[in-house]
RNA sequence: GCCCCCGUAGCUCAGUGGAUAGAGCAUAGGUUUCCUAAACCUAGUGUCGCAGGUUCAAUUCCUGCCGGGGGUACCA
């Protein structure tokens, strides 16, 4: 529609005197229905170039409109209001139309092909496999996989890829501290200390526990299993411990992400880049370019040529890479992989190395817009009005699993959608926990089940979805209102995805249930005549797909009873 | 110091150039002989942090300031 008048405006203009050949003019949504249903401020824009009357001007358009004239069957009426804008009202026929269309489309309803069948990788959650997923990693791990799903409703080809790194430091500490409870399990004996995790707190642990070890009972769990399996037989070499809670711990935030609905399709080893020397290589290439020097013993990338205040370190005077240099070198291979999109979902303590990665690849000789960052702002956990600290490794922390267990996974999900990625999320734990019930996540289910239960009535009085409807029946204005909420969702779709923001979709969604209370408010089924109840049936099948579509663009079930 | 994000109703947040700034929660009241009351309806509140600027039009864009958060390591 949009389409249409858009074509037909362009004519009236390039007809009329001084109107700017690359004039575009812009069409929006009235938010007030008295507005009509589409609105254009071009006569406004226009009153600059043509030094006249913005009203004046709408007045020659509408009338040149009129006489062209606009197809009644689209079109019914063109006024003029305001300081001059021109609102258009849709012809009834056009809706019903529509209402055809989207009934065809089904559950591939708010589907398009911009994508145009493009490639996009999706990184996201990437956590070091050395503790389990917290309530921190959901808010990334929810985010992520909504925008590989938008990605995908909008034509892309969708992978999803978790990196992680699982032979620095931390994964040693992680080995030494499994080691330390298994060798107290052989030796109960064994002499113990206290280390210091935070301010004035302390922690018995075995002697020869690591200073800045995981405190975490999972790792009680991974060195009772090993006990269990291994006896005394195992020593002290660090290697199997490590080996054993990588392998558990991966479990478990593979497990973890089943129950959110998040399956990867490939995970990225930041080792393999070792193996294949692409580290080193990418060093040489960054140094033969002209960006790298070596200074105090630690080579350097001059960051400053890309409008940094200080230079980066990218090899340690140890000879160890900081994680800049693999990151450089693991988005030259997405790039060289030939993804048209790369997005990273990262938190907000990465929004100052990421532009090293990308000057990094630049001068690698790559297209670094292909890649777009979401930042997303961190998760205050607040318990008993009191913000609370996390640290995975002093098991400071909520797991997401807890967390599924106390509001469920369709909470979960929604709750970390429900915000812009860059503002900040205060998750109250009380909250989720003592008032889950009243999240906006079971209004929209409500009303997607509570459809569904309509339509069971309707077809157990004998109406039936055989029946071919008559939808020009529907012109109640609870049920145009509910047509014209329908209609945005493959739009609202594009917008999130463009702007990679799920919580519009979320907040479109909530409009959706809204409407759909308005026709059942006002609208009967059960005891209409059989032609207006037929006709409102595949209304409210309508209504449920837009609802299912969106909950499964947003990974949230939609329930056909509660 | 410098960089990034945020500042909108009592609370949590939508709203990125338009016509009277919206929703949920909370508060007060009302609605079930009627397809699911996990619902619906009604009532009220705003110096859109402050000050300038650009524009026919600014909560929205630009600049400065104030406030909150994050970053600014040869840590990841």
């Amino acid at each position: 529609m949009k389409d249409y008048l858009e074509a037909q405006l362009r004519e009236v203009l390039a007809a009329m005197e001084g109107v700017p050949a690359d004039f575009q003019p812009e069409f929006e949504t009235p938010s007030n229905p008295d507005h009509g249903d589409l609105a254009t401020n071009a006569a406004l824009q226009l009153a600059r170039p043509l030094r006249r009357n913005p009203r004046q001007i709408a007045e020659e358009i509408a009338t040149r409109l009129r006489e062209k004239p606009l197809d009644p069957k689209k079109i019914t009426d063109v006024e003029i209001a305001g300081p001059g804008f021109l609102n258009f009202r849709f012809a009834e026929h056009f809706l019903t139309q529509e209402l055809a269309g989207l009934l065809a489309a089904g559950e591939a309803y708010g589907r398009t092909d911009g994508g145009q069948g493009k490639t996009a990788i999706v990184e996201y959650v990437s956590a070091n496999p050395t503790g389990p997923l917290t309530v921190g990693h959901g808010r990334n791990a929810v985010l992520g996989d909504t925008i590989a799903n938008l990605l995908d409703w909008t034509g892309y080809a969708v992978t999803r890829e978790y990196y992680f790194n699982d032979a620095g430091r931390q994964m040693r500490i992680l080995g030494e501290s499994v080691c330390a409870r298994y060798q107290a399990l052989v030796d109960p004996a064994l002499p113990t200390k206290k280390i210091k995790v935070g301010e004035g707190e302390f922690a018995e642990v075995p002697e020869t526990f690591p200073e800045d070890g995981y405190l975490g009972d999972y790792i009680h769990d991974i060195a009772r299993r090993l006990y269990d399996a291994h006896g005394d037989a195992l020593g002290d070499d660090v290697k199997p411990f490590k080996e054993a809670a990588e392998k558990a711990i991966f479990a478990d935030i593979k497990a973890t992400m089943q129950r959110l609905g998040i399956r990867m399709d490939t995970y990225f080893n930041e080792h393999s880049l070792y193996e294949k020397d692409d580290v080193w290589k990418t060093l040489d290439r960054l140094r033969e370019a002209g960006f790298v020097y070596d200074k105090d013993g630690a080579v350097w990338f001059e960051t400053t040529k890309f409008g940094k205040e200080q230079d980066t370190v990218l090899v340690k005077s140890s000879g160890e890479p900081t994680y800049r240099l693999p990151d450089i070198a693991y988005h030259a291979d997405k790039l060289a992989r030939g993804f048209d999109k790369i997005v990273d979902v990262f938190g907000a303590d990465h929004i100052a190395t990421y532009p090293d990665v990308v000057s990094g690849v630049e001068v690698l000789g790559y297209d670094a817009s292909r890649i777009d960052v979401v930042i997303y702002q961190f998760v205050t956990l607040v318990r008993g009005g009191e913000p609370v600290k996390m640290s995975t490794r002093k098991a400071t922390y909520v797991t997401l699993d807890e967390l599924m267990d106390e509001v469920g996974e369709d909470v979960t999900r929604f709750f970390f959608l429900m915000r812009a990625p860059q503002t900040h999320l205060e998750f109250d734990l009380d909250l989720a926990k003592e008032a889950s019930d009243k999240n906006p996540v079971f209004y929209l289910q409500y009303a997607h089940a509570r459809i569904c239960s309509i339509l069971r009535k309707a077809e157990e009085v004998g109406f039936t979805f055989g029946e071919a409807p008559d939808l020009d029946l529907l012109t109640h204005e609870a049920e145009t209102v509910l047509m014209k909420e329908l209609f945005r969702f493959p739009e609202v779709v594009q917008q999130a995805a463009k702007a990679r923001e799920p919580h519009r979709l979320a907040t479109y969604l909530r409009d959706v249930a809204t409407a759909f209370s308005g026709f059942y408010r006002d609208c009967r089924i059960v005891g209409e005549e059989r032609a207006l109840a037929t006709a409102r049936m595949h209304l409210a099948h309508a209504a449920r797909l837009v609802l299912h579509n969106g909950l499964t663009v947003l990974g949230i079930s939609s329930p056909e009873q509660m």
